[in-house]
DNA sequence: TTGATGGTAGACAGATCTGTCTGCTAACGT
DNA sequence: ACGTTAGCAGACAGATCTGTCTACCATCAA
């Protein structure tokens, strides 16, 4: 057995690449060759395609999900302000060599609508959603949901937009907004 | 010559197509058949599929651009209200049967930076950024760039979360922020 | 020792994709 | 009358993509 198995090879071979590049655009011979796995080893593990989309996503989700948390976190205890702080994962990823946008947005970008890949997309969204949701009512606003919305309504736009300009103020911009948003919303 | 030019018919075709699958799952053959036309008549017209990918970004870009100038204009006289109205285009556009997010942005997802498709795409962001900040500068806005920056942001957010939840209050919520921010840079 | 497990190597089938090429037809302008 | 232009129909080549299958190898536990 190699160092690192050949599961984890596969998938973290499949990350780089499908973000990279796009999911329709890396055929399973590419990621084959690029994580030194055999054909039959890969169909072992992932019986089509689709099922290495999806622990990709899932993969995905796992990391930012918990870029989010840390950010909102560093920022303190007060939960207005780990709104605000949630922004800061924005910041640095945009900043990331290669970076190329929400990968959630790209695969539905490629998927359509009622596909598990579509659907694990919206989940994801809706996650994130709730999340902010908790925090918002935790500090206190008048309509937590409301402002969970237009937030991730905001960082979506962030990461939309920071993989189309290099102009690192859009972070920065979506970063005053929110705080704009939260000192309203909990007055 | 049929009543519609086989040019347009493939444009239409693929308009559609490209639209509701993406660009990649959308074959040649597929526009060709749809579009009742040869395939020497494609390829004349388009010598290779990205020409007609390109092709459909500049019909998306008239159309888009031309929603958005209508909204604004729709919202009145002043342009701070015309910075607001234009979101009653993103209204519009989330409430169509078959809405699949941000051409652009869908393709951007699709194609690998520095190609011609992408920067199109980055093209197009800037054209509407400009556009905006041009309004913005009508207003009296303090930072007209800042402010068209963060609208547009916004813009591309809804856009992005339309396309991923059927909640209408997303289009709204970009509006109230807009109105929001349009007032705070104006004071 | 033997059998289960997890892996390698690579041929193969069948579908699909882009792009080329040949031939035929109909309308239009000069 | 005739050449040009626009179009239709479809075979074909060559690449690429997903997924299957056979054969072989190494390790480890019972």
């Amino acid at each position: 057995m190699a160092v690192v198995p050949a599961r984890d090879r596969i998938l973290q071979t499949a990350f780089a690449l499908f973000y990279a590049r796009g999911i329709r655009a890396v055929g399973v011979d590419l990621i084959i060759a690029e994580s030194g796995v055999a054909k039959a080893t890969f169909y072992k593990h992932f019986p089509a395609k689709d099922e290495l989309v999806l622990a990709y996503l899932d993969k995905v989700d796992t990391i930012w999900s918990g870029q989010l948390r840390d950010a909102a976190r560093a920022a303190g205890d007060a939960p207005g302000e780990q709104l605000v702080g949630m922004f800061d994962a924005l910041a640095s990823a945009c900043r990331r060599e290669g970076y190329r946008g929400c990968a959630f947005i790209n695969a539905a970008a490629e998927s359509v609508p009622g596909t598990a890949v579509h659907q694990r997309t919206v989940a994801h969204k809706e996650s994130v959603r709730t999340w902010v949701a908790d925090l918002a009512d935790q500090a206190g606003a008048a309509d937590p949901a409301g402002l969970a919305r237009t937030l991730t309504l905001l960082l979506d736009g962030g990461l939309a937009d920071g993989a189309l300009s290099a102009d690192p103020r859009v972070a920065e911009d979506a970063r005053a907004t929110a705080r704009l948003l939260v000192a309203a919303a909990t007055a």
